[in-house]
Order: C-alpha cells, then sequence, then structure tokens
DNA sequence: TTGACAAATGACCAGTTGTGCAGTATATTT
DNA sequence: AAATATACTGCACAACTGGTCATTTGTCAA
C-alpha cells in the first residue's frame, strides 16, 4: 500500500519538486514562508494546506514548531533487504483534532512512525498521538510522549483510552457512570473530566503503547 | 589530511564536532541556543564566541541571519551520499549481564529491536535494556519497559544513565559525589545506591528514550 | 444543486532565533 | 605590564517562524 504513492496535484509536485531540491542544494529545508516566496502564495496558510496535502500523501514528514523541520520522505525501497521491511508497521500520528472530523481523518496528520511489529503485536488499526500535558503522569505517561492506540469505538471500564471530546483527543483513564462518562486522569493535581451527554464524545482508541524521547 | 587548519581548542573541537554530527544525523543544522542547551552554555553569546572562533579558523560558515544557517566546511566532498536505503536502526537488547564483561558483549545480548530512525536521533552506538524493578517509576519507566541508550562511559550529574554494578546493569540518575558514587532511583520506596570506589562499577550509556507495550 | 476538496487570503499570536550591548574572568602572547 | 584571545553571563530586541482562525474561490464528481 505504501509503494503506491499516491497522486500529487500539479501544484503539490511543484512544491514537493522545490523542496527536494532546495533541501539537496543548499542542505537547508526551507521555512514555510520560505516556500510561500517562492511560489508568490502571502499566507503561510496557502504553504501549509498543501504541506499538509504531502503529509497525507507519505512524501515528507515535518517536526511541529521546528524551523525548517521538513523532512523529504524518499522511500525508494532500494529492491535488497526487502522481507525486513515486512516486520514493521507504519503508524500515522495524530496531531491536533479538528472539530467533528473523525480523529483519523487526516487532516491533522502530523507525520508517521515506523515500529516493529512484535512492539504492537501486530494488531491492526493502530494509530499514535503526541501527548500534551502531564495529566497521566502517574501512568508513566508524560509531555511530549507519543502513545499508540488501537482503533475501537468502546472500551471496558478502567482501560486507557484515547477519547475525543469536541475537538480535542485526550488520553484518560475511561469510567462511565450511568448519567455521564467520566475521563479520570492519572495526576491527583487534576480532576476528572465529566462529559456530559450534549458533549461531543467519542471513544477513538484503546491504549497500546507508550513511547518517549529522552533530551 | 587538513593539516592546513588552524588547531581548534578543546572546547571548539566539542562544539565543531557537535555540529557536524549533529548535522549529519538530524539532516538539520542546530541553532545557536540548541549548541547552548547541549553544552549548558546559558547565554548565547557564549555560543557565538566559540562559533566566531571556529569561522575565523576555517571550519565553519554561517549565513548571518538564517536560522540554522551553520554550515560545516568539510574538505571531503560528502560523498557520494549512498545513505541508508531504510530509515530503520537495529537495536540490540541487553538481557543478563555476565560479571565482568562489557554490557555489549554478545553473551549478553537477548535480541534486537528495530526503531525509527527519528526515535534515536539516529544516534551511533545505541542499545536498549529490558527495565526490572519500578525503581525509577517517576521518571514515567516502569517494569518491563525498554529503554533505549546512547552507548557513552561518562555522564554529567543528574544525567539519567544505564550503570553497570558488578553483573548487574540499572537505571539510576547519576549523582557523583567526592567519595562514592550515587546512583539514585525515581522512587521514594528506594534509597539511593552508594556505590563504593572497590566496586566494579561503569557507565554504559545515557538514557535516550523509554518505550512500553500496555496489555 | 450540493458537497467535498484543493488552494489561497489576511490578520494575529506565541515561541524561536540571531544579534547587540555591557560586562566578567582567565589564560596566553607581546 | 599591556594587549589579545577565549569562554562565558545576562538582558533586550527585532526579525523570523510556525500555528490558528475565519473566509473565499474554483474545480470536479455525485
Amino acid at each position: 500500500m505504501d509503494n503506491l504513492k499516491k497522486a500529487l496535484t500539479l501544484r503539490q509536485e511543484e512544491v514537493y519538486e522545490y523542496i527536494r531540491t532546495r533541501t539537496q542544494e543548499t542542505r537547508l529545508p526551507p521555512t514555510v514562508r520560505e516556500i510561500g516566496e517562492r511560489f508568490h502564495i502571502s499566507s503561510t496558510n496557502g504553504v501549509r494546506s498543501i504541506l499538509a496535502a504531502l503529509i497525507k500523501k507519505g512524501y515528507i514528514k515535518r517536526s511541529p514548531r521546528l524551523s525548517r523541520g521538513i523532512e523529504i520522505l524518499d522511500n525508494e525501497p532500494a529492491a535488497p533487504t526487502v522481507e525486513n521491511a515486512s516486520n514493521m508497521v507504519e503508524i500515522p500520528i495524530i496531531g491536533r483534532v479538528a472539530a467533528g472530523a473523525p480523529i483519523l481523518a487526516v487532516q491533522n496528520l502530523e507525520g508517521t512512525v515506523t515500529v516493529d511489529r512484535d512492539f504492537l503485536a501486530s494488531q491492526p488499526n493502530v494509530f499514535a498521538l503526541r501527548v500534551k500535558g502531564d495529566s497521566m503522569i502517574n501512568a508513566g505517561i508524560f509531555d511530549g510522549d507519543l502513545v499508540f492506540a488501537r482503533e475501537q469505538k468502546v472500551a471496558d471500564r478502567g482501560e486507557m483510552i484515547i477519547a475525543q471530546v469536541d475537538d480535542e483527543a485526550t488520553v484518560k483513564y475511561y469510567q462511565p457512570q450511568p448519567e455521564w462518562i467520566e475521563l479520570r486522569p492519572a495526576n491527583p493535581k487534576y480532576s476528572p473530566i465529566i462529559v456530559k451527554p450534549e458533549s461531543h464524545f467519542s471513544i477513538a482508541g484503546r491504549v497500546i503503547g507508550v513511547m518517549r524521547k529522552i533530551n
């Protein structure tokens, strides 16, 4: 599925080509505004929409908030050592969640991580989310960690889930009550989130792993 | 080979080496502040004075006002840049540590994990260790977690390291004292380990990441 | 006709980043 | 003794940079 790269629009092709050559020639990936300048796009958001499409289609990867954090994903798989790759799974990383949209609705993909199939027990439909805040600190999940979840719409009481409330995706313990749903943090500093029936709530998945980079 | 180059001070050498490896590994030259962070230089001007010296001696080049505009002036034309086709790195997992043997000795290896190069910032000489016990629980490291470390024999005070004491490898904070070495856990239930000079002690590496499988 | 999508605008915010200025302390060189 | 180089601290500032919000325009398919 990943060898068949999705087709690019003309504009996306241009921008991709520019990033590629610029990176190769000057050793530095361009900034968002530099791309905009090159193509006479006056708004950073014009560029962003194109970059988002390129991420979605697997051509580039971005490190959020990092200046010049665009990386060309050169996957010419170079033929040999093929079978090795089959043991790996490519997992989409969810960035910020757009209101209303289903969590995997690609609009906010930040990129992908490739992980060992063993790590995820080869489960299907896995995605990753970058954690914001320290509300799950007692569960060993820190700010900036990458949590992995298996996509599922239901969960058992007490399981750690990724929940989508309005336009936010959070990691919490699932504690359904008769009249409402309680999302319990693992940090005494925070109170449980009470989700009333009128909110937009859904379970996005159950947490199955964590990854943290230190320093 | 490059005898024409003027000699560098120790500090300049360190910084130069850092810029070189960082640029190669992450594809992005560091910012001034990132360099300062790495070497605990609190003022950007401390870094600037070193960079100025490196420019003067012909080791680097800077593009004024350009973010990340540091360029290594290498006499080597940068090879054919064949590069790794795959973006993955295979990391050895250390099992039980035989007394006296270096930690990466073959008899200690338990297996390998393959991880995304980005996760480890493609650092060289990385290994992994399965954590036993809950002594680092407040650092978000639980029993059974896999911790990743970069092999190095020295560390700064307070860094999280993998230490080898007699025939055990443990993850702890490094707190050297004048007369002994203190290995501090991140769990109030445990006391620091005091390593007396007569013990077989060595630093195996600095912890750079954690991975946990849940359920 | 409606709806999804790509592409773009313009204003704005927050955090990053390079630079400038004023100093300090310690070596080494002249 | 004086001059210079090195290696910093601390603070402030302007420019840069990425991200967000609200809207708009055109295309293409159902």
